[in-house]
DNA sequence: CCCATATCAGAAAGACTGAAATAT
DNA sequence: CATATTTCAGTCCTTCTGATATGG
């Protein structure tokens, strides 16, 4: 058995490295462990993420949700396709305007998002096994910030 | 003008969600931010992350960067020849081993690097804008915290 | 013989840009 | 005519799995 040995120094574990650089890490790994815990449900990280956007917003466009999450219209509508024929959401004509799809949960989209829920639960106290309730309040708010300070740059 | 308005409910804008959730919105729309600030300097995220890392652990193999940033040795090839091609980084034989190829941070490497850092250091000042030292380093500690956590599942 | 490392090659998945059709 | 929304089509980039060669 060879390797293991770090080769060199190695040494740092400690350093400040940068908050950026930390996210960065913590969403891969992060990635990893919830495709692991979601895929035995039939749930892929990309697609929880879009359900959790119509279970905070309700309904939207697919124009909306793309703008929203930050991708194009092309890719969003791709996502929606595949959720539409698991029978997660709906698409529904806009009532006051003909080319507008109105998109939102279905009941097996919300059963199937709480079921996913257990099992990011399961991940996040593997997360932050230590946080007092305040601690994990204070921690969520700091990261909604961030996620609202980025998406108004100048403004 | 039709969109904004929000068609439907949008109401919660105040909903706890779950961590796990908002730390992949973050990192999504932070990739967008770094992409931006590092693209004038012909820098990509990957390859800040790699670098980042080489800056961490000082010399690794192929083998072990793939391990250390969970992707596959093949992967971490690719960005290894693409970054040795760029001058970033030296890739020298195992004086010990014939097969092992040693890989660490040239001086331009180290360089550009420092340049990067200034860019990402403004997104990060975006990013929280009001936090002080003590808090950025408790942030700083729980996050680091979570991916140690995450990278040792089981024991 | 078995394992680890590096690397070549092909396949698959995601996300983007371009363009067209429709509606206001 | 200009803008907005949806959606078809093609392309690019990344990452993966499979296979091969070599060293310990």
């Amino acid at each position: 058995m060879p390797s293991k040995k770090p080769i060199a120094a190695a040494a740092a574990d400690n350093k400040p490295s940068g908050l950026a650089y930390i996210v960065g890490r913590l969403d891969h790994v992060l990635n990893k462990r919830l495709r692991d815990g979601l895929a035995p449900l039939g749930m892929t990280v990309p697609h929880y993420t879009a359900l959790s956007v119509f279970r905070v917003l309700g309904t939207l466009s697919n124009a909306q949700l793309a703008e929203r999450t930050m991708m194009s219209p092309q890719s969003a509508n791709e996502m929606v396709k595949a959720m539409e024929a698991k029978g997660w959401i709906a698409r529904t004509p806009d009532p006051d305007h003909g080319r507008i799809i109105r998109i939102s949960l279905t009941d097996d989209g919300e059963a199937v998002l709480a079921r996913c829920d257990e099992a990011v639960k399961q991940v996040e106290e593997t997360m932050f096994p230590d946080l007092t309730q305040d601690e994990r309040t204070w921690l969520h708010a700091q990261l909604r910030g961030a996620v609202k300070a980025l998406n108004l740059p100048g403004i």
